[in-house]
DNA sequence: GATGAATGAGACTTCATTCAT
DNA sequence: AATGAATGAAGTCTCATTCAT
């Protein structure tokens, strides 16, 4: 009778055996209504009416409404780093490593705004979002930028005198905070010169002055 | 009657006639709870419970729950306005004005985090938010940034071949990232220090380039 | 979402599905409590619990209370319907079927305390109640006298100078003038002599005068 | 804390001291509403704001809304009733007085909508209403149709074989059904032509055969 | 004679969620 | 693998009514 906990929620984990047809459905669903509707908004019974299911399935296979939200951004989330790792393969040196991703990142925002809505507005007010196996994905992410500013470091292509994590958050935070009106108020963005001008403004700050 | 639309979320006027004690119960009541709970979690019945007044005054008083969160937004994002514009004054230059703003800005996060939950939390979820009365105040401390940025392009303190806009970003984005797990995991803030760090990095960043 | 207009109380359609026990379950309840209480101090939350079902079902098969109290209104006035109907069968001549359908109406007031409630104390306040599905339910019956009227008239049985219309109404009128006190005060009434007394009277006042 | 028991509701005297203005602008109020508007869609707020005085003035003068109500429709009860003692006094003979009474009946329902939904629609589903003050003037007038049969019988102008108490029960509930439907929605009558044929059927019913 | 704040209560509405089948 | 009924819980909304001043 009590509410389950918010920890509760129980990702599916990543490799699945093939997908009833019900669970991809319903997740095909909320993220068509998704691009026009906030989640609270949504209610199950648009999810599964959309989907062609049945209500209770969002139950049987997401644990429950927030589950499936979830398992939307961790599929996302899973694409794009993928995308990332890919494209940062055939980079060498910490900064354009660092250029490629700041506009892989501001392209992604740009081009999926479901994902971006989920990411930017709907998941951080569910305070178990943050015990989340789909945050343990987001901070992934943000390793891996935390890895690349520290090889640059290590190589002396980025100052040390400052805290790797301290560069981390104004690349991301710069990033999100750009983004966040066109997301909200959905318009379109330049990403190329948008991470250009953040490229530049960022790099100016945290290059190490040479000689 | 017509159901209010969202954005009629009407907050009360800034200077009003002597609030009734009701009014003011029920804002201090969320206040407290949300110090320790979030916002969807709180229901209605608590928050008068605690204030010590009917639950009904929260239509009367707000309009609805949303209305009251946005409310004590509001009340918070005043004094904070207020506070910032009295410490500017006493500062010359863009970049001083900067460093001032950003250690102001990272201090209220730390010290307040009510303050700090429902803005980096609470609110951005809610669509009808983007279109209240308390988000155009947010807007307006967003506009005090860019003056200050504009004024230093002006004063050739800071670069102009960067839009200020852009700037603005990866200052506030900057903040809130760095901000925002200490806030959700409840880990205090050294706040000078990393006033200082961002400021560095950042400064390095929009320094005009003399000679 | 728009309000239901007044006019959309929905009563379900004669035939149903096998209809789901709590929508029976509530509307015997409302029954049982009409009983001894009228119909605006019965709460919806003492309606559920005699019930036993959830408060919330009588919104999800009867719109609102007040489609409930329609919905039990139909149900016996379509039971009284068939019931006149099968007897009028038998008869021959509108003066005997007029007799036979006022004996039928008093009847029905004096054994049946809850439907002669509703129909002569409890719809008739609410405007919504003359445009609704139920009130057509009433129109028929009153159509139905009407037509037995008519019918005597070109059978020579019942005078032909007075709006047929105008007979009814002072049928239909006396019949519920006499009952309203009884079921008010909750007394019984001896139908039969009643009946005979009033056919006695309309019949002399409308029968034609041969010769 | 409880509900006042229906009975408790306290009609004025009919002679009052010099009324406070309050007092008459609340009944105007009520009355103007009542023109366009059922008694349980008016709100207090609304009655008071058309009279331009103060809610809580409701319960000084009248107890409660109801009895607001009722003090209404006790006013025109009087006006009423005192208008057919008048009219009467110049009548000679039952059948003459009834068929006058019959006819200033039906005038004022097609006259006074005001008064005639009150009478007709809004207070009986009101089981206190029979318990009141109001009720008892309703009953006068009852007691007046039924005097003038009874009258009739010991002149040998009416039958005797039928009890007194059904005649007026034809009259009565005759002409408050014939003027339902018009009350309902709103149509005109020709009190003269329908007061005419109601007279021609129940005075050929209750009059006394001679010979 | 009057006012405005506050109260209590109940209707209405909507959902997420659970459960028996 | 799925379904439909039922539940519980809140939010929403609106009032009549009371009370202190």
């Amino acid at each position: 009778m009590v509410k389950p906990a918010v920890s509760s929620l129980q990702p599916q984990s990543i490799a699945e055996t093939p997908s009833p047809p019900a669970r991809e459905k319903l997740a095909d669903a909320l993220r068509q209504i998704l691009a026009y509707k906030d989640f609270n908004s949504i209610t199950n019974a648009e999810i599964s009416k959309i989907a062609g299911v049945n209500e209770s399935l969002i139950y049987r296979y997401f644990t429950n409404k927030r589950g499936l939200l979830h398992q939307v951004l961790q599929d996302y989330m899973i694409d794009f780093l993928t995308k990332v790792q890919k494209e940062l393969k055939e980079r060498r040196g910490a900064l354009d490593k660092l250029r490629t991703l700041i506009q892989a990142h501001i392209q992604m925002y740009d081009g999926n705004r479901v994902f971006a809505k989920i990411l930017l507005l709907e998941v951080r007010n569910f305070p178990g979002y943050f015990e989340s196996e789909t945050y343990q994905l987001v901070r992934t992410y943000g390793r891996l930028v935390l890895d690349i500013i520290d090889e640059g470091i290590e190589q002396n292509e980025i100052r040390n005198d400052i805290s790797s994590c301290r560069i981390r958050d104004l690349i991301l935070g710069g990033i999100e905070h750009f983004c966040m009106a066109p997301v909200i108020f959905d318009h379109t963005v330049s990403s190329e010169s948008v991470a250009e001008q953040l490229c530049n403004l960022i790099f100016a700050g945290i290059q190490k002055k040479t000689g």
